[in-house]
DNA sequence: CGCCCGGCTTGACGTGTGTCAAGCCACAGG
DNA sequence: CCTGTGGCTTGACACACGTCAAGCCGGGCG
């Protein structure tokens, strides 16, 4: 089944979906990530069955929205490349980041509960994502107690994950959170088979500060700090880990006890 | 089931819940809950499905666990009557409290992600719950479409409040978090057609400020402080909510805008 | 009764992080 | 080229909240 004719993309979130053309092949099992995305728990035969729903649009650039929040909720997103910033405005008017996600990594779901997104999401950098219409996938894991198993589970995680990060914020120092977010960015980057100790941050740094309920000049003197402390090599964006023990003990209790 | 025992001030929560003969006869047709619970979604003969999975024990004592962190997942929990905290242990040994319960509210679903929960539950006071074994449940919602509905979105809920929560944490102050706890918790008393002006808070301030990130110190002058303002009628664990709006007020960004 | 103990309140003081302000650097546009 | 702009860094200072300490109150128990 060609997947063009699929998705007359048109209809949706105006720009952000046009024609594909490099992407015709792109599929669930040839992709390198299925081993940590959605298809993660299907056999050949259901994972062809979730590809016959996903949807992929072209690359979405710098800045683009994948969703708004308050729109309605359609499809839950699984990042393929780039990186995503999740994000709400407060009813002052603030804006809360609530998650950056690499690909492999699933977003949207907070807007299952409403039938409307709880929060934006927009591209760091370029990026492609796949695009799950949440009504056929709800039939879909109807059928295959595999997948709704594995969309429980992922949904479990998401509030453990938040949970760990109201832990985070609520009794961690700025020097903690840092480290911890650093941390689990490279955790990611290892679980893709890439370099855990070298990396590019696609984030700013006021964006890491808005997530870990800092300032942005707090981050940037924590940063220094480690480079100074020769834990971190940062040029930038660019990160070095250079002595990952010495990281994990600031994440944790680090000082004296 | 009369309320007045909710607010018999003298006896405290002893009496509130005592034996069980009562609840050989309970289920979910006949629980004033039902309309905020699980069964929200489901038709009679749906619910009358549901019902045959969920078990019902005798109350729990206060302090009792429900579950605790690192066991085996097995089920997932409604709250009946009583409250519940959740809460977890970091690697370093501190308390995290994660959330509180109440009547009609699911805990648990942290656990689903690893099999294993990532938090334990500990009555606050006398609590009866209804306990949803989940492999049960998983096959339930298989043929039951509304069901499966209903509970992606009570998890997308948790995901939702969660993140409300982190930014909660990351940008306000101590009178904004303490006010917004009150609201909420007066919110979930309306739910259930109780007094949403005059409540009892089940927890100790020490987990209130353990969840919100403050000292009990901070807590207490918070009280204080909203007491003398006119805003609340303190008496202990007894809250009265004088000025819902001026609370309101105090949540939001409050001051000089 | 007297004692202890845990939960709560209140005060005095210290500190981590926010705030404000200035300056640097890279990059884009005229 | 110069200039503007946005992201980042660094310093000086202020303040909200944590820390430490003392005291109150009510309940349980010998």
């Amino acid at each position: 089944m060609n997947r063009e004719v699929a998705h007359s993309p048109s209809v949706f979130h105006k720009t952000s979906m046009t024609r594909c053309s490099h992407d015709f092949h792109v599929n669930c099992n040839n992709c390198r990530l299925s081993s940590i995305c959605l298809p993660l728990a299907l056999d050949i035969n259901e994972i062809d069955q979730l590809d016959r729903i996903i949807q992929r649009s072209r690359p979405l650039q710098k800045g683009d929205h994948l969703y708004r929040q308050d729109e309605e909720f359609r499809s839950v997103y699984a990042v393929r490349s780039g990186s995503v910033k999740g994000y709400s405005i407060t009813d002052n008017g603030q804006e809360q980041v609530t998650g950056f996600y690499f690909p492999g990594e699933v977003l949207g779901m907070d807007g299952i509960a409403k039938n409307h997104h709880a929060s934006s999401a927009r591209a760091l950098e370029t990026s492609s994502v796949c695009e799950i219409p949440f009504d056929q996938f709800g039939e879909l894991s109807q059928r295959l107690p595999n997948l709704q198993r594995h969309f429980f589970q992922l949904m479990s995680q998401e509030i453990a994950a938040d949970q760990q990060m109201l832990m985070q914020l609520s009794k961690n120092t700025a020097d903690q959170r840092v480290a911890t977010l650093l941390l689990s960015i490279s955790a990611r980057h290892r679980r893709r088979k890439l370099s855990a100790a070298n990396f590019r941050l696609p984030m700013s740094r006021t964006d890491i500060g808005n997530y870990l309920g800092l300032t942005v000049e707090t981050v940037s003197r924590v940063f220094s700090r480690f480079q100074k402390l020769g834990v971190l090599g940062v040029d930038n964006k660019e990160i070095a880990i250079v002595d990952p023990e010495g990281l994990q003990t600031m994440a944790n209790g680090t000082d004296i006890n």
